[in-house]
DNA sequence: ACCAATTTGTCCGTATGTATG
DNA sequence: TCATACATACGGACAAATTGG
């Protein structure tokens, strides 16, 4: 084995042919050249196109699909579309789980997310957007002692509030951290009879604040629902420090896939 | 036409044979049962154990290759890996700048993310990544002038910093906003002659900061660090509502897939 | 409401290039 | 060097689902 010299080329990587035909549909994607709803063509359009086997450019859709370009309407059909956020963010959270990121990550990393969303509601938040938050805590009022339904709609308040801040890149960026923290609150509802009304109160807090434009209340307050969620948590017998379980991802992540 | 009585039933999904492939391997994964770095064996023996076609084996690894659970290590051959996140961070930058986010939107959630980095650095930086910030630091010292470096350096720098938090989830919640936010410092050591130095000395401050395990001065430092940025694109004659350009992030998305 | 054409999902067999021993 | 195993890609085929008359 022989030369101690610095090799001065990388490795070549030759591109697979489906790999050509994703990346020639999402250059025409990311260009602007195909908008989102514009139809593909068939399979066999893109054979023609293409010039190569029918096998080669399925293999080259999935890979779009899976990546959220891509998707398949009515009839199968193959439509150009905005990337949705959800697919990308549930697999980030199993990412988080195949790497056994602990809860204590988790909640450090809400509090930080939460209170920057809830920054950005109180300085962005419109009427529709503080319409939806009012809804929300009318119906979680009605909600609890149903665990079950009391984290769904937690879930739901946490995603408005980041919508409300009108920034789309705070809004995912917390998205595979929220999908795996807020549907543990069922298990708090559960274990922990004050949980759900300390909750409902909080929320209420949160949404008058936003509505108040009080950045230190609205603030004071997100960060004191994190923290409660905590005391809950620790009060419930679970260790801070164990990793997200993947029993309980599976859940999270099941329910997410609808 | 007809019923107006609620639908009871949601439509059926009913799975494709290739869903079920990549399903069934992932289970395996997400379970534990098949670790990172096992061998998932060739196609041919997929195809003897689902007892489905090549073909079809070969569409559902291209789901999995695309979600980041298997990769093709030497000889092709196929290998459960545990999620690498770049994959995963590139496509959502792509997400982002599809959905025409602003440059505002980046610098809003950059300051909520890379400040909750910096304060759980200054909580959990390791002497690794101490001297590794270290390390940064001495090169981009050197870089001085050279706008593409210091601009590349920049980037390895904030990721530093969200390592040194030694919090998975934040360091993965940054990443897709950092990857079209820091490339953009090249540009503007372009256009701002003061910027570079600047920038050096922010640096500086916030690794004494960490050192020195002082919150309010790296929160202060990284607070000004960005506030900078802002002022100087803002200086280099840009516009901070306008979308991230395409063709701009194209640029930051190629260098980031090697 | 039926029929014909189209399209997708799946399968079979085969050829070629490449990596491993 | 050669042989084997394997991934990639190709052509052709058929049933089921969907579309459009």
């Amino acid at each position: 084995m022989s030369d101690t010299i610095a090799d001065r080329f990388d490795r070549i990587r030759v591109p697979s042919a489906y790999e050509m035909v994703a990346e020639a549909i999402e250059a025409e994607i990311v260009s602007g050249r195909l908008r989102p709803g514009d139809e593909i063509g068939t399979e066999a359009a893109l054979v023609r196109q293409f010039g190569v086997n029918r096998s080669t450019v399925r293999e080259g859709i999935r890979v779009l699909e899976q990546g959220g370009l891509v998707r398949r309407g009515a009839g199968r059909k193959l439509y150009g579309c905005e990337p949705r956020y959800d697919a990308l963010s549930s697999r980030i959270s199993r990412a988080l789980v195949l790497q056994d990121v602990t809860f204590r990550e988790l909640f450090d990393a809400a509090l930080i997310l939460e209170v920057g969303a809830v920054e950005g509601a109180v300085a962005h938040a419109d009427a529709e957007v503080i319409a939806a938050l009012e809804a929300n805590q009318s119906r979680i009022e009605q909600a609890i002692g149903n665990p079950v339904l009391l984290s769904e709609i937690d879930t739901e308040f946490h995603a408005l509030v980041a919508h409300a801040s009108r920034n789309r890149v705070l809004e995912l960026a917390r998205e595979p951290a929220a999908l795996l923290f807020f549907p543990s609150s069922e298990m708090i509802c559960r274990r922990v009879p004050e949980g759900g009304p300390r909750m409902v109160e909080a929320h209420r807090r949160i949404i008058d604040a936003i509505k108040a434009r009080d950045l230190e209340l609205a603030r004071l307050w997100m960060r004191r629902h994190l923290v409660d969620w905590r005391k809950d948590f620790m009060r419930a017998g679970r260790e801070i420090d164990a990793p997200v379980e993947r029993i309980f991802a599976r859940y999270a992540l099941s329910r997410s896939a609808l």
